[in-house]
DNA sequence: CGGGATCCGTCTTGATACTG
DNA sequence: CAGTATCAAGACGGATCCCG
């Protein structure tokens, strides 16, 4: 569904707004991941055929980039475009309300 | 479902990683919407049984509270708790990165 | 009329098996 | 390793109905 709304607010959403997208930003930008079983491998536990999906949505949107390993032919490494760089500040902003209003969380990113 | 992960991203999004949670928490903070058939008559268009189901999930998490009118009690006021107006933060992140990496969108909220 | 609840068809997710 | 195929379950969207 595309909301076709030219609110800042609604178009990001249209992009990010579930309960993927963000965490697997967080997973390239934060914790280094770069690889499909990568991501498959977090904590979360993914669907493959949704983070395909969601990989290809981000690609569609310039977020992500997807380069083939020089070493391993078989493999790909995803990163974060200057476009996906710049959702750390709305993922630090999530995190630092959860860490305030979450009693469970931890604070790993020590975010001041 | 519930990932019942202890990161910080993951918990918030586990309650606001949808379409429509952020953006009714946007009409409350920044618009001044207030009743149910507010947020219903916002440009998005979101369904009431959605609406319904998405003010009860944030009123069980303390982010919105609900009290009844006084000048009409056919008419109950959402509003937004402590917690909820903090997530003005994570919201104006996401506002500037659609502003400055989606050509479509208005800066509506003209944050600086 | 405002604030939902209910029903129903459709689209999305999630779990797992399977393939190049 | 990096996905695709399959299929059941759930979420969503739209319309309608109900209730005070």
């Amino acid at each position: 569904m595309d909301r076709r709304s030219d609110c800042p607010v609604a178009c990001s959403l249209d992009v990010l707004g579930d309960k993927w997208s963000l965490l697997i930003i967080r997973d390239m930008g934060y914790y280094g991941k770069s690889t499909f079983k990568d991501f498959e491998k977090s904590e979360e536990g993914i669907a493959t055929n949704i983070l395909s999906n969601r990989l290809k949505k981000m690609m569609d949107h310039g977020i992500i980039h997807k380069e083939q390993s020089e070493s391993n032919k078989l493999v790909y490494h995803y990163s974060l475009t200057k476009k996906g760089v710049d959702l750390a500040a709305p993922i630090i902003g999530l995190s630092r309300w959860a860490v305030k209003y979450i009693p469970e969380v931890n604070d790993i990113f020590n975010i001041k």
